[in-house]
Order: C-alpha cells, then structure tokens, then sequence
DNA sequence: AAAAAAC
C-alpha cells in the first residue's frame, strides 16, 4: 500500500474524500493515476460499516466503461475491504449470469457493473435499485465517448433521488459538465490536473517509418530492441485487426507478447491482463480498451503502433507509462499519413515531441541507410503458402535479430492464437540459429483470475 | 482512419 502511494492521501483523495465522508455529492475532475479510485471506495468503505444489505437490494452501484475497469475496483474493493466483510458484486458483460446472480441474491454492499450487463439484470427483474444510498459514475467523459449516456440516464433513473451521488472524470467539456448537472445535487467540485497534461517524467519521442505493415512492424521491432530499460510495455494499434496482426508477427519473432481488445472472449482479456501485470508477459498489444485507467504500475514503456486519430487517446495511453513519479518512455510512430494527427496532438499537450533521430522531414525517405538487407532474399521464400501477413517483414527483420536489446525470450498468449506455421518456421531457422528455444508459459499460466478474489 | 459495451 505504501508503494502505491496511498501513505498519505494524494490530492484527489484529500480533495473528494472529506466530503464523501458527509454524504455530499462529488464532482471529482481527476486523471487515473492519481489515486481516484481509492478516493471513493474508501469512503464507500467507511459509509457502509452500517447497515447491512437485504437479498437483491445493492446499497451502492460503481459504474464503470470497460469490464477491466470495473474488475479493478472490484480488486481495490478486496484490497482495502479486507476487514470490512463487505459483499462485493462484478456485474460485467462475458462472463455467466449465475454467479452474479448468485452474489446478488445474497445481498451485495457494492455492486460494481458495466451499464449494458447491469440493465440486463435489472430487466430481469432480479434486481431492485431503490436500496442505493451511494451511486459512483466513475470516466464520464469516457462513458459519453462510448455512446454510454443514455444508459447511465435509464440507471439513474431507478436509483434513488435521495441518493449520494460520486462522479468522476478526466475532462470536462461542457457536455460532461451538463451531464454532472442533471446528475448531482449541489456537488462539491474537486480538480486536480489540467486534463491534457501529459506526465513530466515521461520521455517522448516519435519516430518516422514508412508507411506499409511490414514497414511499420520492422520500425517497432527496431525501436524495441534499442531500449535496455525496457522491463515491459503496452504496444497500441487504432484497430482490434492492427492488434491481431502484430501480435502474430512479434510472435513469429518471438517476442513474449499478448494482445487486448475488446472482441476477444472475457477470460483471455483476464488471463492476459493479470500474466502482464505479475510480469509474466512483457509485451501487450493493445486497443484502446487499455488506453484509460487500467492500473498496471510502472510500465517502462509505450510504444503507439499508430498514431491516435484522438488527441486524447495520446494523452491516456502515454498515461501507462511514468506514473507515480516515474521514469517512463514513450515512443509513437508516425508515417508520411499522420502529419495532422501528430500535429493535433502537440497542439493538444501544448510542445513539440522530439523525433527520435531528429529526423522529422525524412518521413520515408531515408530506405537506403537502414537497410542494408536486399530484396533478393524474398526469391527463398517463393513456394510458402500465401497466408499470413506477416510473411513479408520475415526475412528483412532477420539482420537485427542478432545482437537485440533485453529481448523477452518466452512466447506466452494465454489463448488461442499460436502461430500455425510451425514448419515454415523450422525452414528459416537459417535465419536465427542463434536464437534460443522459445518456451512457452502455457499450462503455467494461474488459473482464471476470478475476478474479486485475492491472493 | 476506431474502440468500447448486452445477449
């Protein structure tokens, strides 16, 4: 607890927490990172040491944008509940009903739930809203982005008006700021960081690449072998295919690496998420789904695969990185394509990030000096089978497979997805002799990590 | 130019 910061209470803690404590709503404007959660679930904590909840009657409701979110202040809930002997309750989409409604039925203090799969119990009809005392709307501007408003309104709609109302979010444009109105009696406001500021401690840099897949993916590789700091990072692409591709390729490069996106099935975002939190998995490619609030402390780096096309996003995903005073490193490519959002977003942070080479005009222009590899090598490779994208970036990635940096030398995905070419991969090994035997994690990998159980 | 969330 200490090493995460919460030996004193951070300022949104300091702010929101006093008057939370006398059952006055709160508009807290706070980015993750700065100890929000533990801003409202320990006064949570305290307000419901009396009273005790009746079989599918919720005293409280935390709405969360993503399952992951909502599993994560289900873990705080078990962190700092400990003694509380609290019912906590994760109602999130993916996963079975049965056990939910199991928890529900028992009585549930908190209930912890996305809108789409909290709406679907209470249509149900297996779940009463008018024993909320306390309603938390946590990432509003967020739950707006995600077209989540008019469930939010339906949800507030059974609650309460009597109740004490929490809400949080990183920005507030006017919209979020209306939303706030029609939500919260007399709140008192808390803010504590400009919304688009980006952490000091954050390194940044952007680095030109041309613009085809293959292309894209050597530069990646290229920029993750140079790092000797890197202890783990989040790779992000713009689409969940982006996010599938890379994963196969820097499989196939053996990279330790596991992907995230919200069209994969609930227990292998889980699986994943947890195997790279306990270090078990160096690498994850990722969508947005992991841009905002996930706690993973102390990611070394992030490397954006694209450029966002929302400002915003830079701003939260390079927010993974250098948390809590740390040291982190940001590195986004950019191609010839991306000159208006790269521009957008230094207007947004207000500064000019640094090209890594200083080299910002030579947006694809500079093939001869990196590449010292020739095309001829392609005529070796005539009679594969035509499938997997990657196939292109194999042989010209094999020059800098030699001397890489901290490389992460296991394969572990957790899922489905092994690379199916186990035999054209033994016809290059040629390229990479040198290279270990990759062993996967596998079997090793903890069981389903129950969401709310602790260890 | 996208992602996310209910079945």
């Amino acid at each position: 607890m200490t090493e995460a910061g919460y030996s004193e209470p951070t300022p949104i803690q300091e702010g929101a927490i006093p008057h939370a404590l006398t059952r006055r709503d709160v508009c807290g404007i706070a980015q993750t990172g700065t100890g929000k959660t533990a801003s409202f679930v320990l006064p949570m904590l305290t307000l419901l040491e009396r009273g005790r909840a009746r079989a599918r009657m919720p005293r409280t409701l935390i709405l969360e944008p993503t399952r992951e979110l909502a599993a994560q202040v289900a873990e705080n809930f078990d962190k700092y509940g400990k003694n509380h002997k609290l019912n906590v309750a994760l109602l999130i989409g993916g996963v079975s009903f049965d056990e939910q409604d199991r928890k529900i039925e028992r009585g549930a203090d908190v209930l912890i739930a996305t809108p789409g799969r909290l709406l679907d119990h209470t249509e149900r009809g297996k779940l009463l809203m008018t024993g909320v005392e306390i309603l938390v709307i946590d990432e509003a501007d967020r739950m707006l982005d995600m077209g989540f408003i008019p469930d939010i309104e339906r949800i507030a709609k059974i609650i309460p008006f009597t109740r004490q109302t929490l809400f949080f979010s990183a920005t507030m444009p006017p919209e979020i700021q209306k939303l706030a109105d029609r939500f919260l009696q007399n709140p008192v406001r808390v803010e504590v960081a400009p919304p688009s500021s980006t952490a000091a401690t954050v390194e940044q840099k952007l680095v030109a690449s041309k613009g085809k897949d293959y292309e894209k993916r050597e530069t990646l590789r290229s920029i993750i072998n140079q790092q000797d700091d890197l202890k783990n990072a989040i790779i992000f692409c713009n689409r969940k295919k982006s996010v599938a591709d890379l994963l196969r390729s820097l499989q196939r490069h053996e990279y330790a690496c596991g992907a995230l996106h919200g069209d994969m099935d609930q227990h292998s975002r889980t699986t994943i998420l947890q195997n790279f939190r306990d270090g078990k998995l160096p690498l994850l490619v990722a969508s947005d789904v992991a841009a905002r609030g996930l706690d993973i402390p102390d990611v070394s780096h992030v490397f954006n695969y694209d450029v966002p096309i929302h400002a915003e996003d830079y701003v939260h995903r390079i927010g993974r990185t250098g948390r809590a005073g740390r040291k982190g490193k940001a590195f986004t490519i950019a191609t010839s394509k991306d000159t208006k959002f790269v521009d957008a977003i230094e207007k947004l942070i207000d500064r000019k990030i640094e090209w890594l080479d200083g080299t910002p005009s030579s947006l694809g222009a500079e093939d001869s000096s990196e590449k010292p590899e020739p095309r001829a090598r392609r005529s070796g490779k005539k009679q594969q089978a035509p499938s997997a994208a990657t196939d292109k970036d194999e042989p010209k990635a094999a020059p800098q497979q030699d001397n890489r940096a901290p490389r992460p030398k296991n394969t572990a995905n957790g899922s489905s997805s092994k690379p199916a070419n186990d035999d054209r991969r033994r016809s290059r090994r040629r390229d990479r002799d040198d290279e270990p035997t990759p062993v996967g994690f596998g079997d090793d990998i903890p069981a389903f990590m129950l969401i709310g159980a602790k260890n």
